[in-house]
DNA sequence: CAGCCTGTATACCGATTGGTATAATTGCTA
DNA sequence: TAGCAATTATACCAATCGGTATACAGGCTG
């Protein structure tokens, strides 16, 4: 069970550094220090050595964002907690979510987008259900929920690609509580504010 | 000639659909119609292709932000023209721009992001330089050109993308000018607006 | 007609691709 | 201790990878 995490862990930085199709499984059990055949006895194929590295990363950062997007406050706050755990979660697990967007901007065809597509869409869905559940505060949306949502995740995704590149240790990945302030400040009143 | 503008244009099609490491040379030329020798002897190798590939389609984008990004008028115009000229760049040659994307997010130490990585900071310091000349209309930007831009260019290629997934008919892409100047208000005026 | 340069095809290279058949090893249980 | 199931290694597979040596066309100039 413990090559198993290897391969996992291993998997997950090479097609962080090099992209998913030009790491080879070769590649990943030599650094794992294991054997072709245990990496597919666990998962089948390198297509379902990916789809299980997802779905053991994806949670977390999924439960954090519905943590941030309970309907008790004014969007100001909850804007707020979502960015923070946004930067929380994709700094905790750098790798990972610099792999999902790789994965996610990829080819319509690849492998990698049509997997990684469906679970992108629902941290998509928890942004479009906080803009829609705020009509009260920001009066009818015309369907502008979804321009809201693309909007604020691009802002995000797009700070986050900034912060991780020309920075070869990722560990020490932040982006600090002021930043995110000032960051969802302009996305909610402006560059005049 | 025709052959060598026959293969660019394969592999521009195939790079996008699959993304650059999952094309073998081998498909790009039997797509296009000829053979190996044909294409090494006209790019080399695959990144020489690569690298020719991009320099072809760069300048006119960019030549397009410029132009838009002229300071002859307030930030809400130049705003929205910059908004206008990318968004029309982008979906008269939408296999270019969205590839652009994909090897930007792609994995550091891969070769698409390494070649691709000095044309799209060029792009950004348009933005940074707009907002940096509008200090007068804006007050001191404390730096904050800097995520604007950021920001600004996270919002346009984001929607780009969105407006991309689940179109098989790349050609019919477009972004109307009601929803760009709706994106440049929300960028500007913020989301009570 | 000889020579030359551009462009293209046949056929090949070693290395690597994702994947597997087979067997051995391990620890647990009957 | 016999046997069973989980796990791992050796050694292999056809196919594909990026790239090239060689030859041969065609047009152009001497």
């Amino acid at each position: 069970m413990e090559n198993r995490k290897s391969i996992l862990n291993c998997a997950l930085q090479l097609f962080y550094q090099k992209g998913y199709d030009a790491v080879g499984v070769q590649e990943i059990v030599e650094k794992a220090g294991v054997t072709k055949p245990t990496l597919y006895y666990y998962f089948g194929s390198k297509r379902g050595l990916l789809e299980k590295l997802l779905q053991e990363h994806f949670g977390k950062m999924e439960e954090k964002l519905v943590r941030a997007s309970a309907y008790d406050a004014g969007i100001p706050e909850i804007l707020y907690r979502l960015a923070r755990a946004f930067f929380d979660g994709a700094t905790a697990d750098p790798e990972f979510y610099l792999m999902i967007l790789s994965l996610f901007y990829s080819g319509r065809q690849s492998e990698g987008f049509q997997i990684v597509y469906p679970m992108v869409k629902r941290y998509y869905r928890i942004y479009v259900e906080v803009f829609a559940r705020a009509s009260e505060e920001l009066g009818n949306m015309h369907g502008r929920q979804e321009q809201f949502a693309i909007g604020f995740s691009g802002i995000l995704d797009h700070h986050l690609m900034h912060a991780a590149t020309n920075r070869d240790d990722l560990s020490k990945l932040h982006i600090s509580d002021e930043e995110t302030r000032s960051i969802v400040k302009q996305f909610m009143y402006g560059i005049y504010s």
